[in-house]
DNA sequence: TTAATTTGCGCAACTTTGTTGCATTTATGT
DNA sequence: ACATAAATGCAACAAAGTTGCGCAAATTAA
């Protein structure tokens, strides 16, 4: 259950100076507690019944916590955005999978992107952003 | 000028058995004389002056392009497709660049994408999407 | 060459995802 | 408890893309 995070959560948003409104405790906790990447959809649709949130907040929420670094968004080529909590493991440069049968986003913590990537003369890299898509072991 | 092309942009689309529209016609032969990948708004404002199209006709034309394998779509990162035509050196799967300066998009085809992922067991790779994101010569 | 049939086009309306402006409320330091 | 800065809620907006449907154009058959 994700209100166990929540100290944790308020912890962690008291620590980068910003105000712990219910809102950004509700939204971090939820991030720490998920196993997946999650979409601005399931995230409202998680705190419906605890903490109805205006969708807009919630924008605004997850905007402030991948400014600060405790969060992060990943494209994953559908044109939404998904989020998740920066743990220990995903604080660096990491790759992405998605699951085209149910959708969902995971971290691939083991996938190195500091390799050499091959471009044309005067191109200067600045990031990589990797999704390998396939199905789940679920899905499977 | 991707006037030129337009025979060669016919031929194709009545190997596929496919209805050889102007609209067709029109969209295959930018996509052809294109350096880069184009979105759906900078392939309109080309055709504007010499074949203005409805936004919905465009959307549908690169579809059945895209199911006819005669063009491929990218994500790049930002929630918007890009189209770039299936030339012999990009039939297979790629890489692409997107520059952060100019936001446009080339195909990496030096970039090798078939090799070994790691993926937790059970899972199965259908299909990688790798971006490089940079600035292109011109940016730099 | 004309007529019939199939397929694509244009228009309007709609959906989804995300953003902006502004008045109101809330968290925090004093 | 009060002042103040910052976050929230609401409405409106914006961009990208989709759907339904009547009409037009491309193929095919006559
Ligand atoms: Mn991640
Ligand atoms: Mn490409
Ligand atoms: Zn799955
Ligand atoms: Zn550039």
């Amino acid at each position: 259950m994700y209100r166990n995070v929540h100290p944790i959560a308020e912890g962690l948003i008291r620590q980068c100076g910003g105000r712990a409104t219910a809102g950004r405790i509700g939204i971090l906790s939820v991030l720490l507690s998920a196993q997946q990447a999650m979409t601005h959809r399931e995230i409202e649709q998680c705190l419906l019944e605890t903490l109805p949130l205006d969708r807009v907040t919630l924008y605004r929420g997850l905007e402030w916590l991948v400014a600060q670094q405790l969060i992060h968004k990943v494209a994953s080529g559908d044109r939404v955005w998904r989020y998740h909590a920066n743990g220990k493991a995903y604080s660096h440069q990491h790759a992405h999978f998605k699951c085209t049968g149910c959708s969902q986003v995971i971290c691939l913590d083991d996938l190195p992107l500091e390799r050499q990537w091959p471009l044309p003369s005067g191109y200067r890299l600045q990031e990589v952003e990797l999704t390998v898509k396939g199905l789940c072991a679920d899905c499977s």
